[in-house]
RNA sequence: CGGGGCGUGGCGCAGCCUGGUAGCGCACUCCCUUGGGGUGGGAGUGGUCGAAGGUUCAAAUCCUUUCGCCCCGACCA
């Protein structure tokens, strides 16, 4: 992809209106553009980050054995009736209503409907257990939305609902989602902890969030510094010292990026959903549910991951992996040479990268890659080039690295499956 | 919802106190210049000042109402 082509303004100047870093970078970047309040576009470069999130939790989905559905984010007041909490859940439900009166309400989670899907569709303790999926736009009346893409009025999630014949069989299922998420945040190169946590609104029995640790996070944690236990603050209280090893507990801030639930049958049981056992006795399923917050990923990961200069991107969530940087002005020869490396590159990584073949100085071309934050960049100067010879510089590191054009897509293969370098697959504790 | 702040070209701001009909920087278009960390210069495009009402010969500036945005708090998959 040529940045000639591609619709996205760069800016200097911090935006007024942005408080934290990330948003600010992304709007800086040419990421997002803001419509409302907590009501964001995603441009080109933005859109390509939630894609590939999107593309990664489906894959590790899939691993786990969930199928994917598509559930409607606008749900009729019955089913919401059903379980009491089109009175309970509060002023953060969006309602609405149809020409004839009829109310509705725009999804903020999936429980209800999920149920009702699955007391149609699952009948037979044969056909158990089944964990479903989406990834859909969620609405949520926000008393206070703030911070960008941490907390907005609508947001992409990722929702999942396992349906399990015992408390015991659910146990596993919540286990087995707990490792995929696991390894989601893992392959996205973010450090996550997961700590124990409160039931809230959702209800059920137990219940663990995924925290990424970073230092504008709204939650915080409390954590032991020698072994594994981990809680968030609400639960925790005044606990001051571990109740495993007794070791003096720590605490520090980090963004929820994911809650999972063993939700029993909180929803089954009202909502009389179940399948019938060997005995042909009806029996109500016990459940889970489990949600990334897939667009608040990209403001976590950039919190944990930037510096003055910019955003710095793990490999796998960049819009681009490799920005190629002709340092050409107005040289046609130059722009050209750059184009045939480019597609040297991008034979060997199909759709990985981004040209900027703009008529602009360098010190603007560097700048905007590293705003942007595109974890390699290959710079082509008149120098190095006549040698045949391209530099290589490593955004996270700032290291450079001088190469002879012939085996470029071999060094950077090499490169970026170097264990450690590019992909920080840091897990803080399981 | 309570407290505080702010709404002036796409973005960042000045002008408002002391009314006289809008200005600067960035971005954008064109020309010249420069060419390894946001080069320098020149010429342009673009706003009626969040909205409504009022005062006045005259309102971005004063008054009233209203809408929106941001921060703090309560709250929260």
């Amino acid at each position: 992809m040529r940045t000639t082509r591609l619709p996205y303004v760069t800016f200097h100047e911090e935006p007024a209106e942005a408080e934290v870093v990330s948003h600010r970078l992304m709007l800086r970047g040419g990421y997002v553009k803001k419509v409302a309040g907590g009501l964001y576009d995603f441009l080109p470069l933005g859109a390509r980050v939630l894609r590939r999130i999107e593309s990664i939790i489906r894959e590790e989905m899939d691993r786990a054995g969930a199928f994917e559905v598509l559930m409607p984010a606008l749900q009729p007041a019955e089913l919401w009736q059903a379980t009491d909490r089109w009175d309970k859940y509060g002023k953060e439900l969006f309602r609405i209503q149809d020409r004839h009166d009829r109310s509705f309400a725009l999804g903020p989670t999936h429980e209800e409907v999920v149920t009702d899907l699955a007391r149609g569709l699952l009948r037979s303790y044969r056909q158990l257990p089944v964990t479903l999926y989406q990834i859909q736009t969620k609405f949520r009346d926000e008393m206070r939305p703030r911070f960008g893409l941490m907390r907005g009025r609508e947001f992409v999630m990722k929702d999942a609902y396992s349906f399990a014949r015992s408390g015991e069989e659910g146990a596993a299922c919540y286990r087995e989602m707990q490792e995929a998420y696991f390894r989601i945040f893992s392959r996205l190169g973010l450090a996550v902890r997961m700590v124990e946590a409160d039931t809230g609104m959702i209800g059920g029995s137990s219940s663990h969030e995924f925290m990424v640790l970073a230092p504008s996070g709204e939650d915080t944690v409390v954590f032991c510094p020698s072994c594994s236990w981990a809680s968030n603050i609400e639960l925790a209280g005044e606990a001051t010292h571990c109740p495993l090893c007794q070791e003096r507990l720590e605490r520090t801030t980090a963004i929820e990026v994911g809650h999972v639930f063993d939700l029993g049958q909180r929803y089954s049981q009202p909502m009389e959903a179940g399948f019938l056992d060997p005995d042909g006795r009806e029996t109500l399923f016990h459940m889970g549910c489990y949600g990334i917050g897939v667009s608040r990923l990209l403001a976590a990961a950039i919190e944990q991951s930037h510096d003055d200069g910019g955003i710095i991107w793990p490999l796998a969530m960049a819009p681009w992996a490799i920005c190629v940087l002709p340092l050409a002005g107005k040289d046609q020869e130059m722009t050209a040479k750059g184009e045939r490396i480019a597609a040297i590159i991008e034979e060997r990584f199909p759709g990985e990268v981004l040209i900027d073949d703009r008529e602009a100085r360098p010190g603007v071309k560097f700048a905007d890659a590293d705003l942007c934050g595109f974890p390699l960049q290959v710079i082509l100067g008149e120098r190095n080039l006549r040698e045949d010879r391209v530099e290589l510089k490593v955004r996270k590191t700032g290291e450079r690295h001088l190469l002879p054009v012939s085996g470029l897509p071999e060094w950077i293969g090499d490169f970026l499956g170097r264990p450690g370098s590019m992909v920080d697959t840091l897990i803080l504790d399981r």
